[in-house]
DNA sequence: GCCAACGTTGGC
DNA sequence: GCCAACGTTGGC
């Protein structure tokens, strides 16, 4: 590929996007235009905070679907535009209407992804729980609701061999 | 559909 | 600031 790398893989962190298949699937991303997509209606405080202060353009994610058949890491997707307001606050119309949020100061943030690579078939949450080297992932524990999740650079070391994706390829 | 976990809300 | 009630998430 001769795309340019956007930083240096010491800088770059990795993230966990969790997403409902009913409501946007990775093969949604895939057939987006340009396969990107605003990564809208984050409506919890530190999945906001993970993605307005930490979040940059160039680092990578793993796209989780939820209540899904199987659950699991569907595609691998980059960041590409950092955090800025997300649009559908100040929307009526749209379910994450926040009647609070004011225009001088949006406490919403939405970032833009595009897709990479879809994995298939998916890495399950049961692959996963399987493998020891992830027993510290944080969406392997019970009650973990965040949206928005850090990756630490060996778990995705990890799930990229579950996925047989080759780390070096990113 | 159940229910445990956990974030948010609101009365005090 | 406490905390009970409530709503949402998400695996099962």
């Amino acid at each position: 590929m001769g795309e340019k790398r956007a930083q240096p893989a010491a800088k770059r962190r990795y993230w966990l996007l969790k997403t409902e298949p009913s409501s946007f699937a990775f093969e949604d991303l895939l057939r987006a235009p340009k396969r990107r997509t605003q990564w809208d209606g984050v409506r919890n405080y530190q999945a906001r905070n993970f993605m307005r202060d930490d979040m940059q353009f160039g680092d990578l994610a793993l796209i989780y679907h939820s209540s899904a058949d199987p659950t699991g890491i569907t595609g691998i997707a980059r960041i590409v535009r950092a955090a800025r307001p997300d649009a559908t606050q100040f929307d009526p119309k749209d379910e994450h209407f926040d009647p609070k949020a004011r225009r001088e100061d949006p406490p919403w943030v939405a970032v833009e992804i595009e897709a990479l690579v879809p994995v298939e078939p998916c890495v399950s949450l049961q692959a996963r729980k399987d493998e020891p080297r992830l027993a510290q992932m944080l969406v392997l524990r019970r009650g973990q609701r965040l949206s928005v999740q850090p990756v630490e650079s060996g778990e995705w070391q990890v799930v990229l061999e579950l996925a047989g994706l080759d780390p070096g390829n990113f």
